[in-house]
DNA sequence: AGCGACGTGTCATCAAACTGTCATAAAAAT
DNA sequence: ATTTTTATGACAGTTTGATGACACGTCGCT
């Protein structure tokens, strides 16, 4: 019996069908959207991906442009000809970047394209953003930094599978920093990134929710996370300099 | 004998059945969802529809708020009661634009609902939508999270064994947590999901039901499995953080 | 038609959690 | 030693969620 269903079965999660004949594309693409929180299922040629998408349903689908036998385009067409798949968000992936591609891929119905080599982060982006307009549950995933896990959708911190509760400003302290981890961030960048552009609060007041996260996040023995960095700020990380 | 049969013969095209008493508007709805490749029967009042549903076994309802005889509410209602019929997905039609009639349809256990006059492109999308949850759905006919079980065909909640009455909408508020385990939502995205999309409630109604749940499903003694996320809604979760 | 049971949305109120600020201590740099 | 910068504890004000009550509408029944 072939793996009939896409990866792990949690169903609440979206389903993205890639298409894609490059085994090392197609194995990067799942390793990066599994670990943003999509499930993943995978077709190697246009035949194959039709099928699949009867079996499995996507929510959203990643199309190669350059398949064999059928090309994406053709896919597309046919992905746009039954009905029950007709508003199936579809995503093309081109090498090719001339304008005129992008056009015609978008012509046969695509709803958005975007070209080899590609930034993750953009693909998420154009994802997400399509996602959203059907009505599949945004895809969220998990931040992982030293022994530290922060999951997204759960809105769960946990320190060496121990559970940590933060409040509200902590918690967005720690998500911002653990998605730039590393990284310097003066008191001024800090307010404007986890308070708001536009809130005035003095910038001491971002010293005591530093505090209040250390004290929540370092166990009893445990290595400090936050680095204060004099005169500059502070930054997520393990080695104190 | 009369015209037994709905449009073309065609089988693997869904049937869609319009109850409707103003011919002219039926004709048009018939005329744009035949181009469409549905088949399309007809009703003209309340007793007809439930007749043909019977005969006929549509795939999905266009039922108009403003009949003769049997108002439109009182159809959909009838649709719920029977068990063969109650996963039939309903779109309800109405002249009147205000929210409360929304409110009023959806929670009768129409499926979606859009007002006269309406603009086609809108109602396909809403049908495919509907159509395409409808066939996805029957393979799964009961979901399970700890030690809750909710059986989507019967509308039936245990805990431990135990039979939980809910009312509808705590029960669909389950439904769609339980369709989603572990995961945080805000107020917002549960009125979306829950009431619909373009009903008009107050967020704080939100925490109301979750109590109303709360109280329900927890009995003396056992933990309670929702959870509360300050400042960014609620979830479906056994340990508390 | 009338009645009672039920479900729903809203509000006022209360308790708890969280937040921003300051004064002071401690640490680091000069 | 002095100055600069950060850590800490305390505190009052604010925000947020929980809860009970209430009005209204609907349904099932007589």
């Amino acid at each position: 019996m072939p793996d009939f269903h896409p990866s792990s079965a949690d169903l609440s999660k979206p389903l993205v069908l890639i298409v894609e004949d490059e085994a090392a594309l197609a194995t990067m693409l799942r390793y990066n959207l599994e670990k943003q929180g999509f499930r993943v299922d995978e077709a190697i040629d246009g035949q194959e991906a039709l099928t699949r998408i009867a079996e499995n349903q996507p929510d959203l689908v990643l199309l190669d442009w350059m398949l064999p036998q059928m090309s994406g385009i053709e896919v597309c067409r046919q992905i746009r000809r039954r009905a029950i798949t007709r508003d199936l968000p579809v995503i093309m992936v081109s090498a090719r970047t001339e304008d005129q591609d992008a056009v015609r891929g978008l012509n046969t119905g695509a709803d958005d394209y975007i070209t080899k080599p590609f930034n993750m982060e953009a693909l998420l982006a154009r994802m997400r953003a399509l996602l959203r307009r059907s009505n599949a549950v945004p895809a969220k995933g998990q931040l992982t930094f030293h022994d530290i896990t922060l999951d997204l959708a759960a809105h769960r911190v946990q320190r060496n599978g121990r559970p940590v509760h933060l409040g509200p400003t902590e918690y967005r302290l720690l998500e911002f920093f653990m998605q730039h981890p590393s990284r310097v961030f003066s008191r001024e960048e800090l307010l404007d990134a986890v308070w708001g552009k536009d809130i005035h609060v003095e910038p001491r007041t971002v010293d005591v929710h530093i505090r209040r996260l250390r004290k929540s996040i370092n166990a009893e023995g445990e290595l400090d996370i936050v680095r204060t960095v004099r005169a500059a700020g502070y930054a997520l990380d393990t080695e104190m300099v």
